[in-house]
DNA sequence: ATTAGTAATGTTATAATATTACATATTGGC
DNA sequence: GCCAATATGTAATATTATAACATTACTAAT
């Protein structure tokens, strides 16, 4: 199909369509979902998906929620491999944003310590409502 | 197979033997593992053991662990829905301890509020090396 | 320029996880 | 005893993810 591209470019090419898909999307997007929205830039199976998800997930450009089994556009830079990522995610409409909280890691840091724990990843996944979602079914 | 039990009966029965095997793990089980553990005692389809967890986690007697798709019994009792469960996973052997950081909850909830976000459950999971596996790949 | 070595990609199949759909069984109220 | 309500059992299927291996393209040695 696209076979002219080097060696490594059609990875990037994929990564960078994939990544462009998750940007525009408002929500989390499953690696199937995105595999029906680039079914027309030729990327046709899901392992393709996956490994361009791995690329842009080692380079921090895109995180995983594991409680969606979906994929997410990275909408900072302050956080590292080292620091924890806060995400809020609506369990109605699955709205997501990511937030700053930086006590949290710290926090988690020396308590962890004390077990003889190092800490090579956090993922913290809150799940609520958001503010349109609360107000459209206030009981929850 | 045992259908002499009542409406209930076989349900609560199923989710003790869940339960039990879940606590004597040491590690998370995933569903299909309990599964294969289960076949003696005469539960022989996975929705019976998805059925059995999805009681026993309303009920607060297990976890889900979402970066694993794995299923812990928790062994106390001190965190509700409202409250923030932190658990740390080893990435080598998956061994898992719930621990408390009761400061978490408390600056999660002030910080997400700000954004019109109330909070349904946080799942924390955190992943890391044990002492024991630090020892024996200190690279990491 | 040719070509072998290396490494990424494409493709297919399949594994692993979870849910749906519906028939069957059990109980409690009448 | 019979009916309604509800839970369970079973089989099929949906969803998510990875494995296996052939193919392609790049690099560098010649």
């Amino acid at each position: 199909m696209h076979r002219r591209q080097g060696r490594e470019l059609a990875g990037r090419r994929n990564a960078e369509q994939v990544l462009a898909v998750l940007t525009e999307a408002a929500r989390p997007l499953t690696a199937y979902e995105l595999l029906d929205r680039l079914s027309s830039s030729g990327i046709t199976a899901a392992t393709t998906v996956y490994r361009a998800l791995a690329r842009l997930i080692s380079a921090g450009h895109v995180h995983r929620l594991n409680s969606l089994n979906a994929y997410i556009a990275c909408d900072n830079n302050y956080h590292t491999e080292q620091s924890a990522v806060v995400f809020v995610v609506c369990r109605v409409c699955h709205a997501t944003a990511e937030i700053a909280v930086p006590s949290v890691t710290k926090v988690l840091d020396e308590r962890l310590g004390d077990h003889g724990f190092s800490i090579v990843a956090a993922n913290i996944e809150i799940n609520g409502l958001c503010a349109d979602c609360a107000k459209r079914r206030p009981e929850g």
